[in-house]
DNA sequence: TATTACTCCTATTGAAAAACTAGGTAATTA
DNA sequence: TAATTACCTAGTTTTTCAATAGGAGTAATA
């Protein structure tokens, strides 16, 4: 019941370039070095987020990715589905040949579980994360 | 974000456990060979749920586990977390040093993420799970 | 009292997945 | 043309998971 070091990494990374979305183009360099990701490792999960239309790119110098969208428009669940396939916590089952209480706790537990979680991640955006980080700087200069 | 399946196997388990809790010691090796799960896995699974109090155990002829309290006092949270550790999405961090931006994620999306999943297993308890087994069954005859 | 049927304990193996590394190719700009 | 970026694919290492294995302790029963 972890999110992988992939998914943690794809957020924090997301994060960044909402925060410095209106700088146009970011290269994975800048990112990694700021938030100390392996940069072989970061472009693996930036293709990733590419290919799933959270970002576009632009190779070559002054290139690099920038977000398809505006912050409001990506919630948790979209950047996480992306790295983390389905977040199903178990995997889906013939159907067939399935014990009635094995359908019961499929049915009643996992898919309500799936359900919870989906609605949380669902419900943030990375512009609610942004904001937030706002806020609490504001909180910390109110000290 | 998954679900190992010692924790699948222990809820089945306690379900099982919960469905024959009037029968008094049950023999893993009922269970297991219901359950289609491994004895000496099982073993492992049931010493874990035992060592933690979910269960009483007997040695010897006729010994065997059984539910240490009612169904409506077990939930699903209480059942896995035996399993499968503390629920947490991410690792605790140590908290200084951190960046500003990692300790929005951790505090608004991950601890977020834990309550919702904590909230929703907290709520399953495992006589839900049976009554709804029995009311699957009456719904079928229905049909 | 010997046997049998259980739980209990700990170590090891095998396989798979996760995390990361490495070495290039292709596009773009200066 | 040289530098800078994304893109692609393969490999390596590490960790975790699932399962197996072999026995020791304990209580009923024949």
């Amino acid at each position: 019941m972890k999110i992988s070091t992939r998914g943690k990494y794809a957020l924090r990374f997301m994060f960044y370039m909402a925060e410095h979305g209106k700088d146009g183009f970011i290269a994975l360099k800048d990112a990694s070095d700021y938030e100390n990701i392996s940069l072989k490792y970061l472009e693996q999960i930036a293709a990733l987020l590419s290919k799933a239309g959270l970002l576009v790119s632009v190779r070559g110098p002054q290139g690099g990715y920038k977000l398809s969208k505006s912050p409001d428009r990506y919630t948790a669940l979209d950047i996480i589905r992306v790295t983390e396939g389905d977040l199903s916590p178990v995997a889906e089952t013939a159907g067939d040949g399935e014990k009635e209480s094995d359908r019961i706790i499929n049915e009643v537990l996992w898919k309500g579980l799936k359900t919870a979680v989906d609605d949380f991640l669902g419900s943030v955006t990375l512009e609610d994360l942004v904001n937030r980080s706002k806020t609490m700087e504001d909180f910390v200069y109110m000290i």
